[in-house]
DNA sequence: TTGTATGCGTTATCAC
DNA sequence: GTGATAACGCATACAA
């Protein structure tokens, strides 16, 4: 063994001919080294392939380069597509991102809470639908200790130091079934996502007031309930298909639950958009390679993402600014489910 | 300000009238100390919710709890349920992921790989493709401090102390092609994955031998050069559709492009399966959604995903053991796509 | 511009 | 069983 199994700074100083903080300084890109030590070590840390170790910066600079972030489903297309925005604008900052995946369960949830705060994450991106009881002390401390917390998309609670990023769901719905209201339709169901006790739901909100809007009246029978998953919006459609007078358009509280409509739908004979009519949310990229292609209203998940990263910065850099609500806009993509553009086949 | 704001184990010490590293002993589990005392601090550390500083904890005691994890996709479904797979084993172990995504983009994977090392991380996970010349140094590099790596899906290369965990891809595509080949199909085109210059594709061999063994002639014309995407499969079909002789099934490199190779041959105006059949590789989710449900080979990507974890865990415990392969098995997994079965509609 | 001393919050090695 | 002390690798406030 020619060379020592870890490789510290101290290695990279002794074989530069200079001192330990100056190999930190250049490294820091810090003022106050001339510019040909600054080569030299340079160069002897390339040579070396040395790798600072970043828990031992962090431990002393009371500060760490990772970002926690919670979501609550990997498999629904949405989160990797936000995640992407989060990882590539971290990356851009130097820091890292840690993924924690709930699966909706809410003690992975607060398990995984925990889990960050002992890695002393620099910020807390939470993609989480609704909020645990027990985060809600978890998310005091760390404010407390000066860790931002985004939510992303999240609904804004007052009273907490809080920043949120997201569309105006209820917006996005009175756009989705406004547009379906405009081909004509008479007969719109709504596939409901899940509704806390006490709460409301936006999504559900832009429904009723697209109609209310019109002057339309609204079926209760055509309001489901439903959820996020490809199953419930088959179990939903299944539902909606024994009524007497069945819809002639269904609103999905996202895409895969569309997805889960449109499969019901065929399985029981239904022609989509000819006999129903089929309107999602999220804008997934299978949405534009679904067959028929997936009307929906797009929530830019990217963009939010590579944001929420941003906020995480800006509220590092600037801890006792007041909480904010980031509002971004949605945007209606007309395809074939909806039958609003009639293509081929 | 009542309490101090950063919680150490000294506080806890103190608040439980015992030392330092007794509440130590008593997080670690470690023998010595009485059950009373053990409850005792532990009602202590519950009630100041202290969260003890795994960055000091790594630092001193030269290892983290922290997985790397390189996935070049993250919006190819295939990866996040592998991913998922890791997680959830990493969590029953209180191992955290690091992900990181490289949307194939080989500088980011360098980068990438640098990071990880400075944060010390305790395994790593890779899952990318074709393997950077750049990679196989700092591998070594990983591999000379007992950090162990695993590809998954990944190819085992003589020399290097890596774990593979894979399925037998010519096994897997033997097993779709001769599926065709058993419907009567007589034209079978293969849209190919991408192949590095000098190696080989596990993927065409299992389709040329799918032919052999039963003593039927390739057609050249039928095998186009492709892609992982959504977009190569339909770039590929197009290219297929064009021949004076078209195929009657095609056989993609994966879900993705053969979802890509449906759109585009419905497109055409040609329908799927009875105009052309089409076969894909993964079975990732959607592809039982998908109109025509898919015909595909499954690998089981979230037993993977956890076995790739339970590696990392296993090399950690016997650092000296050499190298393996672990091969998974794939299953056939017939839908309508193929024509194999008789859905309705 | 560069070298020296101290501490970040743990774990581990000692005596008590 | 428990209490002091050193050390992990780096950053920072100093003095040189």
């Amino acid at each position: 063994m020619s060379r020592r199994l870890k490789l510290t700074m101290d290695d990279v100083a002794r074989a530069a001919g200079v001192s330990k903080q100056t190999v930190s300084a250049v490294i820091n890109n810090k003022s106050g080294i001339s510019e040909e030590t600054r080569d030299r070590v340079r160069q002897v840390i390339a040579r070396l392939d040395y790798q600072p170790n970043l828990l031992a910066g962090s431990l002393r600079a009371q500060r760490s380069f990772t970002i926690g972030v919670v979501i609550p489903s990997i498999t629904n297309p949405f989160y990797p597509e936000l995640v992407r925005g989060i990882e590539d604008q971290a990356q851009r900052d130097g820091y890292s991102v840690f993924l924690c995946n709930t699966d909706e369960n809410q003690e992975k949830e607060v398990k995984y809470l925990h889990l960050l705060r002992r890695h002393r994450i620099a910020g807390l991106i939470a993609a989480t639908i609704k909020v645990h009881p027990a985060w809600t002390e978890a998310l005091r401390r760390l404010a407390a200790q000066g860790v931002p917390v985004i939510f992303v998309p999240g609904t804004y609670r007052p009273g907490e130091q809080v920043v949120c990023i997201s569309v105006d769901d209820e917006e996005g719905f009175l756009t989705g079934t406004s547009h379906l209201l405009d081909l004509g339709h008479q007969r719109i169901a709504m596939i409901c996502p899940p509704i806390e006790p006490g709460q409301q739901s936006p999504r559900l909100a832009g429904f009723l007031r697209a109609h209310f809007e019109r002057g339309r009246k609204v079926l209760p029978e055509l309001i489901v309930p439903g959820g996020w998953h490809v199953t419930d919006g088959q179990a939903a459609t299944a539902q909606l298909m024994q009524l007497a007078r069945t819809p002639t358009a269904i609103v999905a509280p996202n895409d895969m639950a569309a997805i889960g409509a449109i499969t019901k739908l065929k399985e029981l004979g239904h022609r989509v958009p000819e006999d129903v009519a089929v309107v999602g949310y999220d804008n997934i990229a299978i949405a534009e390679w679904y067959d028929p292609p997936l009307t929906t209203v797009e929530q830019p998940h990217y963009d939010m993402g590579k944001r929420a990263m941003q906020a995480v910065l800006e509220r590092l850099a600037k801890p006792h600014e007041p909480a904010e609500m980031i509002k971004f806009a949605t945007t209606l993509i007309v395809r074939r489910s909806s039958g609003g553009v009639r293509g081929k086949l």
